[in-house]
DNA sequence: CTTACGGCCTGGGTGC
DNA sequence: TGCACCCAGGCCGTAA
């Protein structure tokens, strides 16, 4: 599933490819992901990109007029890949997989196409103000967070510390696999509740996100299922999982058999031993 | 304000 | 071989 370090690939790649590209031409298939399907089929042919950025889990196109004597809109193509999204960059004649609901031509002659069997993905075009308003109930990006910011921002909740995690309001970009496997670096429960996590805890937590999202990017995201990056290569960091879809199977750490629950009414991988329960909340 | 839960969507796996 | 069923989970809307 497309979390920060499969979305940071995947921008990674697009910003080798697309800055600069004008698209000449858009076609859509299915279009119930799309917010405002009539706008993206108008707005989008002439104009350039010029920049791909990342918020969370979010991709951003920045776009440009190509004609300099129309008056200037800030316009950003936002994508979130949901579930199972794919966005690639492939000849047009390259075989067009199931699902594939989005084509822009572009000026190189490439094609960019947009991928997603479960349309749990987005898109929307956004205009003028309308980025700011999109992204501002998003927490900042974990990497981008001193310590003090993530201790303000889980130790003042009474939520489980897996939920809190997952809040992309809270921060944004973590997903179900790597708050598994930030957890068990750190060994704190899932269930945990952010305001009891002591001065220590709280420091391991932090500091095994930011080495989980670290090393992830660096093994270009986790491919459990169906994810792979703008040029389609899967990632690596799926061999270097440690509680995600590991239940029954014995921890790297100390040989006891790791578990699933559901907590946030997510599936949860986690070592019993390593990772204790807290006493009030029920297993 | 909080947390909980159903629904969206398809494919893969399982059990009969 | 077929078919019913469940599960995967990001996110949003609604309910309590």
């Amino acid at each position: 599933m497309p979390e920060l370090p499969e979305v940071e690939t995947v921008a990674r790649g697009l910003r080798e490819a697309l800055p600069g590209r004008r698209i000449l031409d858009v076609r859509l298939g299915k279009t119930d992901f799309i917010e405002n399907p009539a706008a993206i089929e108008e707005q989008l042919p002439g104009k350039q990109i010029r920049a791909v950025k990342r918020h969370g889990k979010f991709l951003l196109l920045e776009l440009a007029s190509a004609n300099t004597d129309e008056a200037a809109h800030e316009l950003v193509l936002l994508i979130h890949l949901g579930m199972t999204g794919q966005i690639v960059t492939c000849p047009p004649e390259a075989p067009v997989p199931l699902h594939t609901h989005v084509f822009l031509a572009l000026d190189d002659g490439k094609e960019l196409r947009y991928t997603d069997i479960r349309r749990f993905g987005s898109m929307q075009l956004l205009v003028d103000g309308a980025r700011a308003k999109a992204l501002q109930s998003l927490g900042a990006d974990p990497l981008e967070m001193t310590e003090a910011q993530f201790k303000a921002a889980v130790g003042a909740r009474r939520a489980r510390v897996k939920a809190l995690l997952l809040d992309q309001h809270v921060m944004s970009g973590m997903g179900n696999i790597y708050t598994d496997e930030a957890l068990w670096r750190a060994r704190i429960h899932p269930m945990r509740i952010g305001a009891t996590l002591k001065r220590d805890e709280m420091a391991r937590l932090y500091r095994a996100v930011r080495d989980v999202l670290t090393e992830a990017i660096r093994l270009r995201g986790s491919s459990v299922s169906d994810y792979v990056d703008s040029k389609g290569q899967r990632g690596e960091f799926q061999l270097r999982h440690r509680v995600y879809q590991r239940d029954g199977k014995k921890c790297f750490r100390c040989g006891a058999t790791i578990r699933r629950a559901i907590v946030a009414g997510r599936s949860s991988h986690f070592c019993p031993k390593c990772q204790r329960a807290p006493r009030k909340v029920k297993a």
